[in-house]
Order: structure tokens, then C-alpha cells, then sequence
DNA sequence: TTGCAGCATTGATCTGGGTCAAGGACGGCG
DNA sequence: CGCCGTCCTTGACCCAGATCAATGCTGCAA
């Protein structure tokens, strides 16, 4: 079980370097808290579409996004697949505290991450308060975005979901790198495919691919090639997501 | 502001006779953390219908379920009420560390809820880690069924969606009270209108209605009133629910 | 360069659940 | 007791998005 978690690129950590140290549960922490999490973390470097998590697992370990976007998805019954929401830099992973993995971790681009044995974890957040405080704020504000998405999931038609998806994926991935340049043109690729844009929002890759059409005839979007973007009307593009 | 909060019903706490207190954040806690809690928190009393937090406004409070049931909702711009999720007695309300309630609460039965002034509760959590822990477990708590119920929004039917409604339901108010007394006729009343059902589901008063009537028909349930339930087919009503 | 495998797009059709509209049941109140 | 307001049910119709099916694009491998 534990082998496939560390078959690879394990190397020591060193939080002083780290591009996420003052992001993350890590920031604000002390001297001492950070090297004990030194200690017992390790970086580890995935592949796009790398497991690092699977749903139902003893959960053996918890980990920080430094790079790369992750999806965090289950399985339904039938076999389709719904994702529950993706982890970007500096986003945690797993379920510390508890038995099981509640849903499945894969890479969707090439990541690095930092990953702990859940059991240390566990022992070091128990007993430095400041660590357990930053982990509930942490989990507070995605208990927030998770409810904001069951919105969107519960109510809103294929075009709005398909613009609230391409805003947040520009507000979140901006986030990762350098402040956003005024005027600069809104240009990524995605990590998605179209089947997996489609299981995030609850929706068919066909209706997907059909809004893409629209929004891209409209001029609201412009797509270079199959995994780019370019957001041209930002404005307009909000409008539809309201 | 806080006007609307204390206008009635406070009565000082007493954490020794309370219903909760064995399974609520308050669980396991030691002797000089619950005298600190019963010090800032007070009692209050809510008729059916009547709001605790309104969505958007500064987080004034924080509060555990006594006893009732109560639903989170927010607003789409264009009107419709989205449910978040509804909270039964030993959970927890209210967004601590946070600057603004991101939900509203509106209680569904007459309620009780021990009630803290945010600034108070954050100050003790922060002093006390014990308490941190326990809240830290049950927002990870929250925040796996929360993501469970986006896989019901995203990807079932009408029908699915109320089995799976029906069968949470029962579950988590059997938790309330005893333990389930097998062969037990599963009987109780429903704290929530067609209208609510269908915010908390996504769906529409009319297809809420629909179903019911569908699943009466089919003998897995019985409606003996409009706002009772009487599950018959607890084990039909599960294969539908998959 | 050709062939193939995996996405993605597009079109045609179907259908679950939304919308609109008309009663029906129940309670509260004069 | 009957009136009215609210909630619920039922029916008729419609449409957004699912489903089914065909075709296009792109990159890789031989």
C-alpha cells in the first residue's frame, strides 16, 4: 500500500526555499513548528495523471500543493465520475484526523507537492495549536468555496456554470504565479480536458464542447487550441455567470 | 444589530444538563474549558421560521445546535433559494475566524441553540486547543458530507435525489433521539415544506410533489399527512438512492 | 506518409424535469 | 359555518441538456 506513495522522487523538503512558505498552512508558523514539519515532510513530484490518493484508502498521508492543479473526485454507482473540487498551489490534501480518504487525489498537470505520513501529521498538529489553527482556517474557507460550488451544481444552467468555471480557473491560477497585469490579455492552458471540464460541472462533454462553440462565436472567448483559453470579455463573461 | 440577536428568551447555560453535551463540540473537553464556554454562551430559543444569521452580515455569532432543526441557504442573484445544508442538534453554526457569515440560518422547527458571542468563542479557541481540535473534526466532517451532497446536485435524478433525502433524513434525526429500535415503524415528521425539500435538492416544488406521489403509488412510503413521512421500503428506498 | 487512437466537434433526436395553469386540501379566523 | 390564504397536487406542454451517431482534428508510431 504504501509503496506506490513513495516509489518515486522523494527527496528532503526545505521550507526555507519553498514557493508556497508564506501561503499555505505553513505561513506564520514558527521557527520550530517549520522545522518539525521539516522534518517529517517530503517533496514528491507527479505526472500529469498521477494518483496520489485513492477514494475509500486508509488514509496514510496528507499533503500541500506546491505546483500543478490536482482534482479531487468520486465515483458514482454507475460509473460516472464527479469531481469535487480541484487543489491548486498551496491548497491541502487529505483527511487529516480521520480514517478513510473520502475521495480520490490525481494530478492533472505536472505537480510537486509536500506530503506527510498522516499519523506524524496528526501528532505534530496536536500538539502546536498554531498548526491546528491554520489547518481549520484552511478547511473553513473550503467548507465556504465547496458550498458556494453546491450553487452552482444545484442551480444554475450549462452557460452560467461554464463561465463561473472559467473565471475561477483565471482568479485561481493568477493567484498561483505573479499579481494580475491590467490589460495583459487572459490567456492559459487548461488542465482540463473536456470530459473532465464536463464531471466538474455536472454536465455531458458535448454540452461543454457546445457552449465552448457559443461562447467562442459570441467573442467572449477565444480558444487557440484544444487545452487554451483566452478570456477577451471579461466583463461579459461575469455577466453570464451571474 | 445585535439587537435582533438578544431580543428574547437568554437564559444563562448550564453544559452539566445539556442534551449535547456528549456529542457536541463540547465532547471530551476538560472541566475548565467547559466553564469557560458555559461563561460566554447562553441559551436561546427559536420558534419555527425565525432567522439566526443573516447571509452576508458581519459574523456576530456562533452557535451549537441544542435541539430543532435549521437550514443554511444563500440567494442566487436571480432570486431562487439555494439550501446548503441543514443542521440537526450537536452541530455546529456560524463561521469562526471569519469576518462575515457566509450563509444564512433559519430555524425549520422551534429550536434551541447555545449561542456565543464570535469574538468570545475564537478567543477561548484559540486558548484552547482542545476545543480547536473538536472544531477542527467537525468542520472536516462538514466539509466531507458537504462534498457528498455535490455528487447528489451534480449527478442524480429527481428520484434518486429524494431517496437519498429521505434516507439522510431519517438517519440523522434517529441519531437525535435513541438508538433505532429495528422493526420500529420508521415514522416522523418532516421539518420542511415541498418548497424547501425542493431548495435543498435542486429541484422543483412540482417534481418534489411528483415523486412523492410516485413513491407512495409504489408502496415504498406513506404520506399520513402533509408533513409526515412514513418510510416503508427501507431497503427499495436504498436501491433508489444508489 | 500513412494509419490509427483518442479527443473534440457537430448534428439529430429524445426525454426528464421545468414552466404554466387549474384545481384540491387544510387550517385559521371572522 | 363558510370564507380565504397557503400549501400541495395534478395535468398539459415545452425546452435545455442528455443521448446516440457520424465526422474531424491532432499527435504519435511504424
Amino acid at each position: 500500500m504504501q509503496r506506490r506513495v513513495y516509489e518515486d522522487s522523494v527527496s528532503t523538503s526545505y521550507c526555507d526555499t519553498c514557493a508556497i512558505r508564506n501561503r499555505a498552512i505553513c505561513a506564520g508558523l514558527q521557527d520550530d513548528e517549520i522545522s518539525l514539519l521539516n522534518a517529517i515532510g517530503r517533496r514528491r513530484h507527479l505526472k500529469a495523471g498521477e494518483r496520489l490518493l485513492w477514494e475509500g484508502d486508509e488514509a496514510v498521508l496528507v499533503a500541500n500543493v506546491i505546483e500543478g492543479v490536482l482534482k479531487l473526485s468520486t465515483q458514482t454507482v454507475d460509473g460516472k465520475e464527479q469531481i469535487l473540487g480541484l487543489a491548486y498551489a498551496s491548497d491541502f490534501l487529505g483527511r487529516p484526523f480521520g480514517k478513510t480518504t473520502p475521495y480520490g487525489v490525481e494530478a492533472l498537470t505536472d505537480a510537486h507537492v509536500c506530503i506527510f505520513q498522516r499519523a506524524d501529521f496528526d501528532r505534530v498538529a496536536r500538539e502546536h495549536p498554531g498548526l491546528q489553527h491554520k489547518l481549520l482556517e484552511r478547511t473553513l474557507s473550503e467548507l465556504d468555496r465547496t458550498r458556494r460550488w453546491m450553487l452552482l451544481l444545484g442551480r444554475m444552467n450549462a452557460e452560467q456554470k461554464l463561465a463561473n468555471f472559467l473565471l475561477e480557473m483565471s482568479v485561481r491560477r493568477a493567484n498561483v504565479g505573479c499579481a494580475d497585469v491590467p490589460g495583459e490579455a487572459d490567456v492559459w492552458a487548461l488542465p482540463l480536458s473536456r470530459q473532465q471540464i464536463a464531471d466538474v460541472l455536472g454536465l455531458t462533454i458535448e454540452t461543454v464542447s457546445r457552449q465552448f462553440t457559443k461562447m467562442k462565436k459570441d467573442g467572449l472567448i477565444d480558444l487557440p487550441s484544444r487545452r487554451e483559453v483566452a478570456i477577451l470579455e471579461h466583463a461579459k463573461l461575469e455577466d453570464l455567470a451571474a
